[in-house]
DNA sequence: TAAGATATTGAAAGATTGTTCAATGGTGGT
DNA sequence: ACCACCATTGAACAATCTTTCAATATCTTA
């Protein structure tokens, strides 16, 4: 898993290559593939393999079927299989960054606040709910550096930076236990979901609720300690 | 992944067979990885290839590798690669049922109280983390029926019941919601733990706090919403 | 149009995988 | 000592996987 230095907003990597649509456009829809580059199709059908099967569970053929292009298209596009991934992390990277972007450019001030960028940033996902499964294993693989996580805490770094000097978020509290705080919570409901459908699908069909309870995740700081109980 | 019937509690697979160990004490150490049946030390490999690469990403030959037995062992013992996984989790439903078991068997009462439980059961992960890692894995997996989770799931049923009975816990309501509330709770701070030390590596080491901050997972009923604000 | 660069194909190679199986070793019973 | 039974081995096999590559198609540019 090579990191790609440079700007994290560059160019999101052939997403409308031939339809000069914007790259607002992009972050929709997604229904029509038609359209869209080899590679971008590859790296799509890459994405849906990767966050359904997982890396090693899914054979470049499934990409490529799913795709409809040839086998040997990935490797000179990519490089390589482990290139795919790389693209497909990129390209997540682009759609975080590019919906904290939205959220400062819509903002009346120049940096949106929590809530806005919040509201970006889970606007982002519902528009591509393959990145949610996606980065719900990543979270589970080994802590490699450099890797997907890792890109993001750092953009929640300049995030949480940028609304500290624009007065939205505190600067008494430590710098990192924010961004903790934000992705954490952010992440934590997304990758704990499936577990409450599974757990709901244990039980027979006619006892199972309508509606599933809500999850909440929190951090806390670790002095801060209290006995609890439940059930 | 097919799925045993039988009895959860039944023999605990050969575990400490030349041995006459009792099973309290094959729960810790695993040190002395020598004088264990090969059909142990292939599970107790297995158990170890599948919590880190994941069940597609390793071979069988790492798995004999560790367990230091011939490729065709496998399939003697367990038939298939799925059986191996199967026998996996078949133990892991035993480390549960056996860590249940044991807090009723110290309580006073018949039947322990849920902190006597989650106490329990928190010994045992303690004492096999790689549980915890192959379950982190596991809930994240396509919900197949009949799955760890659905059998875990029905563990805890039978524990929420027996509480119930005893009058350890409240009967009014949900018995669905009593049982997400455990599970999610106990096992939703077990799966996030490494998205908080994955964010925590993203920032430089001097800036890294001596001590992580702790993770609490909530279950809200759907209809008890309120707004909330952060950072 | 001509030519050069790039995209795309699909067969082939080479490595790795899960499974099978005949052979060997060991253990206990009669 | 013999035999039946189970554990264990490791080579062989067939399938599948990733990568390579020469050939063909398509686009770009002058």
């Amino acid at each position: 898993m090579v990191v790609m230095e440079e700007s994290v907003m560059a160019q999101l990597d052939g997403v409308g290559a031939m339809t000069e649509s914007s790259s607002a456009e992009d972050l929709e829809a997604a229904g029509e593939t038609a359209d869209l580059t080899s590679r971008a199709r590859i790296r799509n059908a890459a994405l849906h393999q990767f966050a359904t099967r997982g890396f090693a569970g899914t054979p470049l053929r499934a990409i490529t079927a799913e795709a409809g292009v040839a086998i040997g298209l990935i490797s000179h596009h990519f490089g390589s299989k482990e290139g795919a991934r790389d693209a497909v992390e990129q390209w997540i990277v682009g759609l975080f960054a590019a919906a904290l972007g939205l959220a400062d450019r819509e903002s009346e001030e120049s940096v949106a606040d929590a809530g806005a960028r919040d509201a970006a940033v889970a606007r982002m996902l519902g528009d591509n709910p393959l990145v949610i499964d996606y980065l719900r294993r990543e979270v589970l693989e080994q802590p490699e550096d450099g890797g997907l996580i890792t890109r993001l805490s750092a953009l929640t770094v300049e995030s949480v930076d940028a609304m500290r000097a624009a007065g939205h978020a505190s600067t008494d509290r430590d710098r990192v236990e924010q961004v903790l705080t934000v992705m954490v919570r952010q992440l934590g409901r997304l990758v704990l979901q499936p577990l409450l459908h599974q757990v709901a699908a244990a039980f027979p069909a006619g006892e199972r609720p309508t509606s599933l309870p809500e999850l909440t995740v929190e951090v806390r700081r670790p002095e801060a300690r209290r006995d609890e109980r439940d059930s």
